[in-house]
DNA sequence: CTGAAAGCGCTAACAG
DNA sequence: CTGTTAGCGCTTTCAG
């Protein structure tokens, strides 16, 4: 049934119909007319009709690197509470990590399928930077910060300063550090300086002999775990960017009879739940997902109603969660997922 | 610019456009002044006009329960790959659990938003399949067997029945089984018969009172290990419907001095991450939930090509992992993350 | 407050 | 092979 339709059979012009449906000027007794009319038939106006004449979408595409990392998949179910709250739909990619795929993603942007984008962010090319200045839709980076647009990010370099802050008020002297590739501004770079920040406050000078880069995962911190501790021997403690990495590392130490925490303390960034129930639980820096996916999304909601107001960024904070691999008894609730 | 604008542009007929862009006849030489206005102008032809036009939107919708569970994501994953592959868009729904959600989201289809929909299957209620049979779109349904509709699932009663067998096979003649509510086809029911099967093959008899109910997470496994252990304290072996109770069970045994596997062998279905690497590695069955996401997606793609073929059902295998639950000494190789 | 009318941008007959 | 034409279902002036 359309519009023309179901105004007849209601007794009422479309105009009316179409003003019932947006809140338009209508007396009561129309009002009341199409209500029933609705209930009865079951009417809805056709969304693609609707996009096509407002072209505004209601739908809002959602880029993002890996959706089986816990990290994403939690911060895009926060966005998806905020965006069925107010009625709007998701459109999600994934890019497997293909930078290629990101791009491709977001030219597809310029055929105005969506009103709005929310851009898990990995590594940001010059191309990133060009391609998104060019959109003409709101759009709202996740999980870094971006001069020029609104974000939505994590205290990254806070959580690896406390993370690391934490094994050196222990007592440790000799950290070393399991990092990924600075092109990662927020993984890589800032978790970097904030480790860096807590070997100075202790009065420690960091040394690029005792890091290692690896890739996002658990093996690659397995093997680079290794090439570490075989090149710097007397480690005492190791920071690691990811809790996969530290699961990894943590691994290496298991199968090479190093005794965590007391031959070597471990700490990560992420608070996974692999990492609270691994052999030895991982002290760990725990993010606001859920809670990310949502700002962001309300951010862009706001942009949405607002589209000239001047970017913002917001960094939420974080909590420490030290466990047995800092020497920590962890409380038994703490394992729990949230 | 329009698709009138363009045809000016470019010289030709709006029709001719429309043909170059849809595999219509044209001539050569019209493809060309096409094809070299195209690359000049950036022109794309816009989607909304088209599903207006066209009543296909190329967006299929997929509802899941909870996307940060390992086992929807990685499905999600397979499901965009395919989708992306043949240009389709994909809409996303997380009901967080909430079955009003999961109804709310079907009814929303009558509105013709979404070509086809994949849905990652919980409880099915009679009401769930008065509102599917309704749909007259295609459905694929994800997870579990469904009479009546297509569907990808797996063999949960033949990985719980392997997962239990390979227990049996090692001596133990006590199994206990942690399960989950068998209101949930797979999880549920198939896995508890998958279970029931192994005990009969070992001439066993499947006792009630040597079974708990959890819900789908860590601390409900904690938890019910706890009151099944305590109730029926001789177990030699504990079979978990899934890899969250399985580690939950694990933390149990752990804070209250049950050896694993000396005094209680453990074995789950779905080979989680965070199993693999759990302070004792748990023996689980793998399921292809990738694979699987892959399968439903050729699947829909199939039914949107041909809407009146008869509804197939494909059920995938399986593979067991024999990690240190159950007194297996996994290969370094295996933990790491596929 | 209301209805008529003019498109939004595109596709698919249809008649050449 | 090609162009003309008639809408897809809706919203939004505009004149009442």
């Amino acid at each position: 049934m359309n519009i023309t339709e179901f105004a007849a059979y209601a007794g009422v012009s479309k105009a009316a119909v179409s003003r019932y449906f947006n809140g338009g000027y209508l007396s009561e007794e129309k009002r009341a007319r199409i209500e029933a009319a609705a209930a009865a038939t079951g009417y809805r106006p056709s969304l693609q009709a609707q996009m096509l004449r407002t072209r505004r979408t209601r739908q809002v595409l959602v880029i993002l690197p890996k959706l089986s990392s816990e990290s994403c998949a939690r911060m895009v179910e926060g966005i998806s509470a905020i965006l069925e709250e107010s009625g709007y739909q998701l459109l999600l990619i994934n890019t497997a990590n293909d930078s290629s795929k990101e791009i491709a993603a977001l030219n597809l942007l310029q055929q105005n399928t969506v009103d709005g984008v929310i851009l898990i962010a990995t590594i940001f090319t010059p191309e990133h930077r060009t391609i998104l200045s060019s959109l003409r839709l709101p759009v709202v980076i996740l999980g870094q910060e971006y001069p020029g647009f609104c974000s939505v990010s994590h205290d990254d370099r806070g959580a690896a300063r406390a993370a690391t802050a934490h094994m050196l008020a222990k007592g440790r002297r000799r950290p070393g550090f399991l990092g990924v590739t600075m092109k990662d501004l927020a993984a890589g770079l800032n978790r970097r300086r904030g480790f860096e920040d807590a070997l100075k406050e202790a009065g420690l000078v960091p040394s690029p002999k005792r890091a290692n880069i690896a890739a996002f995962n658990m093996e690659a911190g397995y093997e680079q775990a290794g090439s570490l501790l075989a090149r710097e021997g007397d480690l005492d403690c190791l920071f690691c960017a990811t809790d996969s990495i530290a699961i990894g590392a943590l691994q290496y130490c298991r199968s090479h009879g190093i005794r965590v925490p007391e031959d070597l303390m471990l700490a990560a960034v992420g608070d996974s739940e692999a990492g609270r129930v691994a052999y030895v639980p991982l002290t760990s820096v725990q993010l606001h997902y859920r809670m990310a996916g949502r700002l962001a999304a309300q951010m862009l909601l706001e942009r949405l109603a607002q589209p000239h107001a001047q970017p913002q960024s917001r960094v939420l904070d974080f909590v420490l969660r030290p466990r047995a691999s800092t020497g920590d008894d962890a409380s038994g609730e703490d394992i729990w997922a949230t």
